[in-house]
DNA sequence: CGGCTTATTGACATACGTCAACTATTGTGG
DNA sequence: CCACAATAGTTGACGTATGTCAATAAGCCG
């Protein structure tokens, strides 16, 4: 194993603690491909042969009803391991994987041997649980988002959490292209150009674009009430 | 240890190929509380000092916004672990835990000592990846739910996942009152009551009570073309 | 440059929420 | 064990946030 995709790796929180030769019977027989965007990686109801972690680039986990409607469940990007849940299970997939940016580069374990690792490996049956620990918060906090907030404040608390700091006024990218930011949020591309407009007074600005400003991110944390909880 | 708590644990997923040993150590210093319906465990926003396993009995995990709404994210009945994600990162608790039937009876793990086996037991740490990714896709599918379906179509998809066969017809309690339940699929108690009359149509009876009657449900799955994906 | 997709904006429709009245159920104290 | 209060559920009338449809404008790519 190279040491730039050992130190890549190592970046990630995930494989932060495991041992040098976990990662190396992780990525044995593991490659990396170099992806361009759209590329679908599973689709919903196949089984997950193989595990991937996003070395650069961004992916969209795309959920379909059953009259093949679309919505967007999350983004992933690099440092995030994907698809766990299912292989770990050897369940089918609940959602479709897209690859967003051109050049996307993945590394992909296969399914079978990374179970394997999972059942002797104690560095990484404790990742994978830390890992899946912070996705289950996110999807907690996506539901509540859903179920409590009204389009203009799932907005706003959605571009506080693209944010690091908790004041000031900062330009951010949005993870996709804008009809896939409002599937992620559970609202039409429509509602969430009106949503915008609504921000505005608080000092959003940006359009047409997956550029966002934020002037004041105080005022619109408060405007949401954004705890990090919430 | 008893045997009949050694059973009890045994016969829930999460600790069904765990080792003797690690059982004892987990419930060790562990202790089993009785609680009568309407005790809050946890309050949203707390460190989390224990985790918890239900042995018998049902709790419901409660979000709640700015404003204090609140919404059922989950209920959790005997053989689940809860807890675990927010204990595992000793991060604050995005909800608040309540017990919801009288005498239910839950094992309580102190925190520190559980997070001290989660690094050493292999076990433990594997079957804590199965039970966070079992809970993952559970979240998954509401996310789906919520942003895919309307009303009467998550009432419907929700009963077909209360159930275990796929056909004929069968009586089901529901989980807590239908209040609690409209919550947890993101609706108010009255669009509640006019889903159940839609479904009446479709041969789902049941009113002012937990207990509902499915009276076909390869019609229901029909309905909400339910597949266990979507 | 011209066709194609995406984003915005406006007019309109509707599913669901809100409010209120009524009914059923549950719990409690005499 | 009954009476009655408190709580939960249902039903109807009505309001509204958000979806839908359509037209326009702005990016994007060959």
């Amino acid at each position: 194993m190279s040491d730039k995709l050992s130190r890549l790796l190592r970046s990630a929180p995930v494989f932060r603690e495991v041992s040098d030769s976990l990662l190396e019977s992780l990525t044995g027989d593991a490659t990396i491909q170099t992806l361009p965007k759209n590329t679908v990686l599973f689709r919903q109801g196949e089984i997950a042969d193989f595990l991937y972690f996003i070395l650069a680039g961004r992916v969209v986990l795309i959920g379909y009803s059953d009259t093949d409607e679309e919505t967007v469940v999350e983004f992933f990007q690099a440092g995030d391991l994907f698809v766990a849940p299912a292989v770990i299970l050897d369940l089918p997939l609940l959602m479709s994987v897209k690859v967003i940016d051109d050049e996307t580069r993945i590394l992909r374990v296969n399914a079978t041997r990374f179970r394997e690792l999972l059942q002797t490996e104690q560095t990484l049956a404790l990742a994978v649980s830390r890992e899946l620990a912070r996705h289950w918060r996110m999807l907690v906090r996506q539901i509540k988002d859903l179920k409590l907030r009204n389009t203009a404040q799932r907005v706003a608390s959605y571009l506080l959490g693209l944010v690091d700091c908790d004041s000031g006024s900062v330009t951010l990218t949005l993870p996709g292209e804008r009809r896939m930011v409002a599937a992620r949020l559970g609202m039409t591309p429509e509602s969430l150009s009106r949503a915008f407009l609504r921000l505005r007074e608080l000092g959003v600005s940006g359009s047409q674009s997956p550029e966002v400003e934020i002037a004041d991110i105080a005022a619109l944390r408060e405007f949401c009430r954004y705890d990090g909880l919430i």
